[in-house]
Parts: structure tokens; C-alpha cells; sequence
DNA sequence: TATGAATGAGTCTTCATTCAT
DNA sequence: GATGAATGAAGACTCATTCAT
């Protein structure tokens, strides 16, 4: 995939990389001027197009790069925790650590989500299927202990219900540009409660002793 | 407000209407093309340009048009029920009246919350702040009888929980296109077991007696 | 020629003439909008074309009226004056009438004398050797006494230089735009000093006597 | 300024530049075709706006080439010369010399002059104000010897009935498209005599002994 | 006869993609 | 391989002219 392209410098690769992700995640896929970012990333337009051939293959390139990048770092996560309450608080403190690192990366999500072009339309939904972000059969959710969730309900319907939140919750605050400099230690503190009120009401009545 | 438009034949006015809609929805605001939506409402390119004067007022009438075709159906609700879970479940109904007589009008509005064209942005913004399907505080969520919650959870957060599970859930069905007769009534129901999940974990005990 | 116009009442007609020379005065042939004339006008866009088959057709009717108009009231004139500077100070006056009277049919001719659209300009063409405003051969100067001129000098570039600077000086001042109510004497009593001037210059010492 | 433009090769740019100045002399601004620009110049219509990133840019960078070009050649005149005639005379060989060389150029000028669009007329109106081709007071006339005039006339008057001369001249002239090789001379013979004529009449008579 | 909505060729401008150097 | 000028289809929008009522 993409042989050219791979065999760049590494920092050429960087800034065509980052180039791309600034262009796309500030304009979206259509908006995006392949100008700009031969511009930004200081190559020529014609090199852009030998490495990936089309805006398409470009913009697809970096959908898998960046969903590589974040698994990748998902990776640090302790898979034997099974509490899924325990594991999304654990998440969500990873996902400000790639926040502070790679801050255009979920700039780029947000505007990939947000995606209505039907070149890549069908691109983003296939890709998604297989990612950590997307539902519930995700590996997020895998090897919970489902033991504990109350025997009256629908466990599957409640860990959706709990997926569905984390990701409301989490585009909620991403709406919210908070520049000060605790907004991190706030924003957690918020989703702890929104956590704990799940759990004490969809885990046995023990669990929440 | 486009008094040329408004006094054509409806039969031309609703061709025109869902032709917008459909390529509204499609491609978004930037890439909808009008060359698209007079060949589908088979206008000429000039009539359009009689009717709105641009392509941002025709998007601009059809998010009020819309948006007014909702406000009005929902007014079909019992706004004394204050049970959130019993009014949801009617708000299901209707919103199923509505797909029925104006499929598209979901996916507009779909597109419009992913809308990022400068040129409708404010608009769209402005014209949602006093919109039903806006976010936990509008009108869907007035009058609620708070007292039916637990007394150990954040009511507000509680409501947040159920209004995202609410859209989430919509949209997973919407992306589930089914044809067949009776997919309705299955997801009418399905929808009904989240209520009841909901209702069993976040009410006081008596209320699910 | 235009039957169906000229059948009109005339009160619409002078209605059309009107909106017409407006328009045409300010913008010129090109710029000037058909819904602008009706609009003003307060006709049908049908019944301008129905009177005048083409945009064409109703400005070579406005020039050639205009022409009509002005020669008419050229006929005020003394033509049995010969001597070509008194001449040339009579006209000077009837000018101011005819802007008084009506100011737009100078705008129009301003804008003829301007205008490069190539669907008219020919029409100009021809129409202006005829006219009045036109170069030396015109009526202006038919009957002049040229044995008042210096023997050392060819008449015809005396009375062409006369000309050129009769028509230069009136653009000249029509370009300073004067509000103010004297404005007509101190034009005259400038245009008789460059009368004089000439005078002193072109005759013969005895006729300056 | 203009790069992209710039660094052209001769030929193209010329013929850029010829087919432009065609399309605007014959149309004036408004109705200038930019298709029809890059037809005559055989070139993209992409190319164009590359080079002028609008119709405007380009007319404006027209306006300044021409005017700069013959305020190059003007330079060749023999500013020392401070007999008003003269200098005429020179300019009018020179005139000739700018017509033989890049005859639209003086099209353009007269397409210039009576330009009235609104989004080139106030560029125009500052160009000139600096050019040699605007009124009495440019440096045509700069250093002229005022005392070969006679005594009894105003001696600004003078100067501007003999501009006025030479502007409708050259207008005439130009209007009688002469295709036979010695119209120059013709012309030139021609515009003697009026300067002999002014000479002879503005001038003390012991300058024309 | 009068109307004005409908027409569609034409306007300037943009931009992904190609290709000669 | 790298370059960036050249391409031209497609974009939104205008307006003189026509024609069904």
C-alpha cells in the first residue's frame, strides 16, 4: 500500500501527514484543498498525486493511519480489568493522553463522523465496523464481566445504553473549547459521576456495597 | 418570505422541495449541486433562481420549512403526560408519522447537525436553539415529573443518559434501512425495551411496581 | 415603425420613454436591465417586448427619438444669424434649456456618445452623422458667414477646431457637476470668454474692431 | 506582481495580452468575455485565472502595462523643446510610432476613457491621474514658453482649445480606419496644418514672421 | 392584448488531476 | 523522481427573450 509514499523521509512523511490531517479536519473532505496542503507540507502538487493518486486514496490513507495510531495506543490499556465502569474510566484518562499528544487526531474523527461526501462515505462506515470506536461488540467491551450487571435487564441494551453515553458525553465536552488549564480534571470528575450513576443503577444492588 | 415560490402549484412546490432535500441530504450544503435539483424537480436552472434568490436561501427555507413541518406534528403530543419514559414512547410514534410522509426530512436534518459550511452555520445554530429535536432542555423534556426518579442519582444526568440513548438509538435504526412492511412495529418495540430497561434502573422501585 | 407603441396612450408612453432613458442613462446599453425599465415603467416584461421586439429595438427608438426632440427645439434658433460665434452663443442658451426642460436627455446622449456595446454602436453611428451634435458639416453650421474669417487660415479646420472645442468644453463642464443655482451664468459667461477668444483669433482684425 | 504571469514566455504573454486588450477595447469591461480572451489566446481557461486570479486583476494589470509602455516612449520626446507646436508635432510622430508598433493600445485607451463599471472605474481614475493621456495640466504642457502667445488672449484658454484640437484630431483620425501603407504621412501633413493654422492665429506675429 | 413565469445559454471562477520538462 | 503549469469540467448565478394563459 501506498510504496511511494513509504519510502519517503520520515519527517517528509510527517509533514504530508500532518498537512493533510490540518486541511481535512478544517474543511472536511470536500472543502479540503489539495493546494493547501502541498502548500503547508512544502511539496509539489504533482509529488502529492504520485504518492496517493487521487484526494480519495489520500483521505483514506490517513482514515487507517490515524485509526492505527489510536489503537495502537489503546493497547496500553489493562484488558484483564473487567469491570466495564473501571474500564471507561481507564479509557477516558487514555484518550486525553492522546489528546495532549496528538490534538489534530480527534480533530480529524470529529470532522471524519461528521463526513457527508459520498466518495468516502462508504469508506469511513467499512473502516469504522472494525474500530475502537464504533459499537458495542467493539474490543472495548470485550471480556467484561457481565456478572454483575442486575439479572432484570438486557445486558447487551445496557451496555449500549452506557456506549451510547460515553460517546455523547464525549462530544458534548469536545464542544465545549475549554482553553483553562484544569478543564481536563474537571471534565473527568463529570464523567466518574456520569459512570457511578450507571452503575449504581444497572449493576446488583452487591455490586454498589 | 418567497412569495414567487409560494404561490406555485404544490404539486411543483413539493417537487422541488424533496428534490432540494434529497441533494441537500446527500452531498450537504457545499456540495449539493443545483444543477442536480433543478434536473430532478425539472425546473429550469433560471426558475430556481426566481424562487430563492441563492443557493443559501433555499437551504435557509428548507431547514424552516422543515423544522416548522416537525414543530406542527409534534403538537399532536399529550404534553400533560409527565412520565419522560411514557412521553418517549409516544414521541417514537409520531416520529414514525413523520418518516412516513416525508422520509427525507430525517436525513436533512441529519446532514444539518453535521453541517459545516460557514455559509448556513449561524443559521442552522440560530434556528435550533428554539428547535424540538435540540438537547435535553427543549421542550421534549418540560414538565417531567421528577419525582418518579430515585433519590440516589443526578436527575439532570439521568435525563441526559435517556436523551442520548434516545438519539443514538434513532440513528442506529436510520442507518438500518429496512423496506420490509413491518420493520415499524419491530423497532417500535425494540424501542419500548430500552424504555422499560430504563425506567426498571432509573425510577423508584414503587414506580416500576 | 413601432405601431403597437405608438398606438399607446401617452401617458404610457412617456412612462416607458422614461423608465427607459433612466435606465439607459445610467448603466448603458450592456449594464442596463429590461426588468428595470418595466419595473419602473410599470408594464409587463411581455408588453416591452411586444412594443419593441428586442432590447436592440428599444434603444435605437430612445436615440432616434432624443434626436427628434432635440433637433426640434433646434429650431428655435435665428438660422438667419451667419455669424458663427453669436450662432454658436444662441445654441449655448438653448442647451440649458433643453436641460432644464429635460435633463435626462443629455445623460442619454452623454451615454451615447460612451457606449461600445457592438450591437448598437453602428446604429449610433449612422444616426449621429445626421444629427445635430455631429461634426462640422451639421446645420449648426450651414449659413455661416465665412468671409468674416482671416484670409490666412482654411475655413473649414477654423470652424472644425470651433467645433471640437464647443463640444470639449461642454463635457467639461457637464463632468463638474454643480448644484449650486448660478452655475448656468457663470457656464455661459465662460463659454462666451472662450467664444471671444476665438473670435479675436480666427476673423479678421476689422470684424474684432 | 503577477508572477505566474511574468515568467510566461514572450510570445504567450503577448498574445495574452493582445487577445485582452481586443476583447476590452471591442466590449469595454462588463461585457468583456474572459471565453472569449482565452479562445483568441489559445490557451485554458484555468491558465487565465491563474495568472489573474479575476477578470479584474487582469484588466487592471491591461491598464497599467499600456499606460506604462507609452509613458516609456513618451520619454524619447525632447522635453527641451518649449515651443508648444512643436512639441505637438513630436508627439504626433510619436504617436504614430506607438500605433505602428501595438495598434489596440490606443483602443484600449479610448475603451478606457469612457469605461464606466464601477468595479474598474475608480482604478482608472487613479492610473490616470498620473498619465500623460489626462488633461491640460499633464506634463505635455509642462515648460511651455507662454510668452509666444499673443497678449490679448488667455493664455490658458489657448492651451486648452489646442488640446481640444489635438484629442478630437486623433479621435477623428482613428475613427477612418486607413488601410493604404501612407496614411501616416497623410495624417501627419494633415495635422500640421492645424498646428500652422493655431500657430498663426494664437501666436504674436512676430512668431510667425 | 397584456401578463410574468419559464427558459437556458452565458457569465466568472475553482480545483482535482495530468504531463512535459 | 520531482515539479508546477496547464487543463476543462463543473460550480453558482444572470437576464434577454418567449409563450401559455
Amino acid at each position: 500500500m501506498y510504496p511511494k509514499f513509504s519510502s519517503l523521509e520520515p519527517e517528509k512523511k510527517e509533514n504530508i501527514i500532518n498537512a493533510a490531517i490540518k486541511e481535512f479536519a478544517r474543511s472536511g473532505y470536500d472543502r479540503a484543498s489539495t493546494n493547501e496542503i502541498v502548500k503547508e507540507a512544502n511539496i509539489a502538487k504533482g509529488s502529492l498525486f504520485s504518492y496517493f493518486h487521487s484526494k480519495k486514496e489520500l483521505y483514506v490513507f490517513l482514515l487507517n493511519y490515524i485509526v492505527e495510531f489510536i489503537d495502537k495506543i489503546y493497547d496500553e490499556l489493562d484488558w484483564n480489568e473487567t469491570d466495564i465502569f473501571q474500564r471507561l474510566k481507564e479509557i477516558a484518562v487514555i484518550k486525553f493522553k492522546i489528546y495532549r499528544k496528538f490534538p489534530r487526531a480527534f480533530d480529524f474523527l470529529k470532522a471524519l463522523a461528521q463526513e457527508n461526501a459520498p466518495e468516502v462515505k462508504s469508506e469511513i462506515d467499512n473502516r469504522m465496523k472494525k474500530a475502537v470506536l464504533d459499537n458495542g461488540s467493539a474490543r472495548i467491551y470485550r471480556n467484561i464481566d457481565v456478572t454483575k450487571f442486575r439479572d432484570d435487564i438486557d445486558i447487551q441494551k445496557a451496555i449500549n445504553i452506557i456506549h451510547w453515553t460515553a460517546l455523547s458525553f464525549a462530544e458534548q465536552q469536545s464542544n465545549n473549547i475549554n482553553s483553562y488549564e484544569d478543564s481536563d480534571v474537571e471534565q473527568l470528575r463529570e464523567w466518574d459521576n456520569y459512570l457511578d450513576l450507571m452503575k449504581r443503577c444497572f449493576y446488583k444492588k452487591e455490586e454498589n456495597a
